[in-house]
DNA sequence: ATTGAGACCTGTCGGC
DNA sequence: TGCCGACAGGTCTCAA
């Protein structure tokens, strides 16, 4: 999403800003469409699964898609009307000449306006743990966030103060390509047998593997029906290879939970 | 402090 | 065909 808008918004001014809908997760902040029009997007970043754009007015846009959200992108046509589909909650018109549109059916999003204070002291962003793309996060760091931890590594993976952005699907991806039970204990990355460390820097690599390749897979816009190893293919055969399996779904804290079994321990 | 359950909201799908 | 429950890629709050 930051790569599809990064494009049409960084140093581009909004022109006119709409809200149909001002009740995603939670209401939008006062005059949020004033205090946008006119100004420019600075940069655009990504941090977890929010998106931050830094404006000219020294506030900074802070977006969230929830389950359901999504941007589209138009070309502003002189003297043609845009588009509106049902659920098109927020409309900007950039200078760049382009409509940019968030729809969100399940209005778990979120769109937000911070002042410098807010941002630096924002409670979800500042407890955000290390972005598992970068070098501040490796095999100690993981191993030691998970020291002590009861709970099952699954859901400690999508513990956003553990490890930035991982969501349901890339965590049971990662768990599978590093054969590893989501139902063990957190704690036993730390305690694991065997070389040390060995079990946390097997599931390391993978969280960057399976980030990688979605984050290729989308922006090359390459989609395909189910492109999951394990998610959402209860009964089919476990893809490791030689391993036999079959993928088995169980529910942890309410999220569905894909695994093998058989090769993941 | 940690953990699990429920809440938020709408759409889709499978079974009867 | 129509109804109903289960489930959905996330986060927050509350209570034990």
């Amino acid at each position: 999403m930051r790569r599809d808008l990064e494009p049409v918004m960084v140093a581009a001014r909004f022109e006119e800003v709409t809200v149909r809908r001002p009740d995603l997760r939670a209401p939008f902040p006062p005059r949020f469409g004033a205090r946008l029009v006119g100004r420019t997007v600075l940069r655009l970043e990504r941090r977890a699964k929010y998106i931050l754009a830094p404006l000219s007015s020294d506030e900074t846009l802070l977006i969230h898609l929830g389950m359901s959200g999504s941007f589209r992108v138009s070309p502003v046509m002189p003297g043609s009307e845009a588009i509106e589909l049902a659920h098109d909650h927020v409309v900007f018109r950039m200078s760049s000449d382009v409509r940019v549109t968030f729809n969100d059916p399940r209005r778990f999003g979120l769109m937000d306006l911070l002042t410098p204070a807010q941002l630096a002291e924002h409670p979800a962003l500042r407890a955000l743990g290390p972005e598992p793309l970068s070098p501040a996060f490796n095999a100690e760091v993981l191993a030691s966030a998970c020291r002590g931890k009861m709970v099952a590594i699954k859901l400690a993976l999508l513990d956003q103060r553990i490890v930035a952005g991982l969501g349901n699907i890339y965590a049971c991806e990662a768990l599978h390509r590093a054969h590893i039970s989501p139902l063990k204990r957190a704690a036993a990355l730390a305690t694991a047998s065997g070389r040390p460390r060995d079990t946390a820097h097997r599931l390391t690599t993978a969280i960057r593997q399976v980030l990688t390749e979605a984050v290729e897979r989308v922006s090359s816009r390459a989609y395909r029906a189910n492109p999951f190893r394990v998610y959402d293919r209860e009964g089919e055969r476990c893809p490791t290879p030689g391993c036999g399996g079959t993928i088995r779904r169980v529910t942890q804290n309410g999220r569905s939970t894909f695994f093998c079994r058989r090769c993941q321990r």
